[in-house]
DNA sequence: ATTGACAACATGGAATGCTAAGTGTTCCAT
DNA sequence: ATGGAACACTTAGCATTCCATGTTGTCAAT
């Protein structure tokens, strides 16, 4: 598999997508992850981005990094009311972000279009 | 100043030293954290450190980086919102990937037109 | 058979170098 | 004087390399 070329940063798209398999329980609590290695190879991306991946997972306590063995799910897969929402709503304003991003662009290149357009014209 | 040799790494450090001067008001919010380059040089690690480290706080909500400008301290300090609306965040991701899948149409829709003008004028 | 050495693999931390892109300033030519 | 080019500085992201350390399996020597 590999990292689409939309505009979110490729450690992002593994973060969606490890959290989306741990919500859905293919990755259940107390299993562990695939190997950085293994990542990168999957994802096609270096074992940096992976880390940088991983790493936002244990600020947010969704994982936790054993060295030498490897990174697992945490048990508590839904701290009461707490981190629960902050990380959802840290998702939704990490997307609205993005999507924030892909508008201006999209204004951007639409006023190019314009401004080629109207240049012709005259 | 330099990172003391305790057992803790560098960037976590530095993690608490910032944390501790947003917290003391020393840096207020919306203020800007000094460089990257600069507080590298001021703790006497590489940048990479100090990017670590701002990723923690980033990914924490507490600051927010602006591409050009800086790295601010971010209004709200701490947000524990707690609402059980687990299924309405559901919700507003679902509607959030609709949103993206409509701003990607466009992007190619507007590709289309980009190709159609540019060409025409060559 | 137990022990010890060792290699393979794992995470973690850190340095370095590069590209991309946004911002601000300065300065120059029209 | 205004517009634009040039430059410097900034964050962001990614790759690559290296080292430290922990774990595990294997294999040989005693």
């Amino acid at each position: 598999m590999m990292v689409e070329k939309t505009g979110r940063p490729a450690y992002l798209q593994i973060v969606d997508e490890l959290r989306a398999q741990i919500r859905a329980g293919s990755l259940a609590p107390g299993t562990a992850l695939p190997s950085i290695a293994q990542l990168g190879e999957r994802f096609d991306v270096s074992a940096s981005v992976v880390k940088a991946a991983i790493s936002v997972l244990r600020t947010e306590g969704v994982v936790i990094g054993q060295q030498g063995k490897g990174v697992f799910v945490c048990q508590a897969p839904a701290e009461p009311s707490e981190s629960q929402a902050s990380d959802a709503t840290a998702e939704i304003l990490d997307q609205l972000g993005q999507m924030r991003q892909s508008l201006k662009e999209l204004g951007d290149r639409l006023a190019a279009v314009e401004a080629a357009v109207f240049e012709e014209q005259k």
